[in-house]
RNA sequence: GGCCCCGUCGUCUAGUGGUUCAGGACAUCUGGUUCUCAUCCAGAAGAUCGCGGGUUCGAAUCCCGCCGGGGUCACCA
């Protein structure tokens, strides 16, 4: 039984979006499940291209989310090198294959003439390919012009694991360029030679390799290999539903998710349901059910959109999971910057009471800073409140002194014993407690929003609860 | 334009001829949980399954046509 292997093959042109990030975790998915390898190999022929540094952004994307790769560039292999700049020997060993079969020859023209031919085409309203305009006596090719493909179009049927059977005609197959006057070779004869000598078993790439697999197809004939089981994946369709994602319109690099207090794992969770689900009403997934029960055959065919919403609500619901000491870890670059100055313990109760009602590790600050900090006087909180703008200045302030009076004479000042003390004012008061606790809350607080009352005034302790309530 | 893929609530989807003329989730709205926000719970609204034909006793599910969307036609991947 041969090993699963399976590759993400980015080229090194920019960061991640959801988009690479959810081929690399079906390709990652499908190799670990069968207890193969999942591959990473970088597809940098085209230097012009190339953005410095995004190597190790892709690098440190993968690892981010948690996507382990068993070769790969940095940590090699034993069918590397992984990176293709570094395979240039390789590719010119198969293209000199082809060349002695006959299947290769030198394009003898001038970009100009080819784009002549083009024009020509366009203008006759007919498809343009460039076989029709095979040189009857190409010259040896010396490297100085491009190594061309010599196809041999044909019909093709084939299955794929996602899209299902599809067929094209011959007219889809053309004569593709092999190996560049650069000397790099092109993606499409490349990443084939790359899959075959790394025996890759499975294909996972986007749809828009699809209309060019005809021309795979063909060369995969001519190089006498073995084809390997292809799986296409669908787009994933930017917000608004009318494109393919992509980083021109807008589409956010999956660190930059991460910056923003996303959890990793659920960004995995929410991607790989973009178009895959478990047959079940199961909504999210842990890395460990994703390996277990993910298949590719569920993938649906139609694209997905993007949608934000979903991921906040995700997100949420990770972070709700996450034990507190997780939690803790974490969110250690979320804190307000005064949080520093205080103890872990004493952050750990804080955020015990937030947790529940953190979307994203970022909301950490608006939620927390009046614990850290003295929060500033914002009255809106009372004239814009629909029961309290109905109290007069001197009833405010008699009620907020009785809190003070009463709380000032607690001594143990725990949950309990304060809740104690706010029932207690509730009746020697005759307030409600959307009067009288609403008022508290905003006078320690000055915050839209807090945890419950009992809760937030245990945790700020006895002098500051005091303190606030007197100013 | 040629070729290819796709088309179920606003969104992600379940569903492959009959206990599903449609289930779940997000979002939205309502009510409850001694105060806000969130959580949680209960509930509401929301899809004539793109449209039109056909096959069948019966179709979201099969066939044909159309429309709509997307992709691709590079010395980019």
């Amino acid at each position: 039984m041969t090993t699963i292997r399976t590759r993400f093959a980015p080229s090194p042109t920019g960061f991640l979006h959801v988009g690479g990030i959810r081929t690399a975790l079906f390709a990652y998915l499908v190799a670990r499940q069968a207890g193969g390898q999942f591959i990473l190999r970088l597809e940098d022929t085209d230097k012009s291209r190339e953005v410095a540094g995004s190597a190790e952004h892709l690098v440190e994307s993968l690892n981010t989310l948690g996507l382990s790769y068993d070769e790969g560039p940095d940590i090699g292999g034993d069918y590397g090198p992984y990176r293709q700049s570094d395979r240039l020997d390789t590719y010119h060993r198969w293209a000199q294959k082809l060349i002695d079969a006959g299947r290769a020859y030198a394009d003898p023209y001038a970009p100009a003439e080819v784009q002549e031919f083009r024009e020509a085409a366009a203008a006759a309203k007919k498809p343009f390919l460039y076989r029709n305009h095979r040189p009857e006596n190409p010259p040896v090719w010396d490297g100085s012009t491009p190594l061309r493909f010599k196809a041999d179009p044909q019909q093709y049927q084939w299955h794929d694991v996602v899209m299902g059977d599809l067929k094209t005609g011959p007219e889809v197959i053309d004569d593709f360029i092999l190996i560049k006057t650069d000397g790099y070779p092109t993606y499409n004869f490349a990443h084939i030679v790359d899959d075959a000598e790394m025996k890759i078993t499975h294909v996972i790439r986007g749809q828009e390799f699809l209309s060019s697999m005809p021309n795979y197809l063909n060369l995969y004939e001519a190089l006498g290999l073995e084809l390997p089981i292809f799986a296409t994946m669908p787009h994933i369709m930017n917000e608004q539903g009318n494109k393919k994602l992509g980083k021109r319109d807008g589409a956010k690099d999956v660190l930059d998710y991460i910056r923003d207090g996303y959890l990793p794992e659920a960004l995995v969770s929410f991607i790989a349901t973009l178009g895959w689900n478990d047959g079940t009403t199961k909504e999210v997934f842990t890395h460990d059910e994703l390996v277990e029960t993910f298949d590719l055959h569920r993938v649906g065919r139609s694209g997905a959109r993007f949608d934000e919403k979903r991921l906040l609500w995700v997100n949420g619901h990770f972070i709700r999971e996450l034990p507190l000491d997780e939690l803790m870890r974490r969110a250690e670059p979320f804190w307000p910057s005064n949080a520093h100055t205080v103890d872990v313990a004493y952050k750990q109760q804080v955020l015990s009471i937030a947790q529940e009602r953190l979307k994203t590790l970022n909301d950490l600050p608006a939620l927390t800073s009046y614990f850290f900090d003295e929060p500033t006087r914002d009255d809106t909180l009372i004239t814009e409140n629909k029961q309290l703008k109905k109290l007069t200045e001197s009833e405010v302030t008699t009620l907020i002194n009785a809190a003070h009076d009463a709380l000032a004479t607690l001594d143990d000042w725990q949950p309990g014993t304060i809740q104690d003390a706010l029932n207690q004012l509730l009746e020697s008061t005759g307030r409600k407690p959307g009067i009288l606790f609403s008022l508290i809350r905003i006078y320690t607080t000055w915050a839209p929003f807090s945890p419950q009352l009992n809760d937030t005034l245990a945790l700020l302790g006895k002098d500051k609860t005091l303190q606030r309530l007197r100013s």
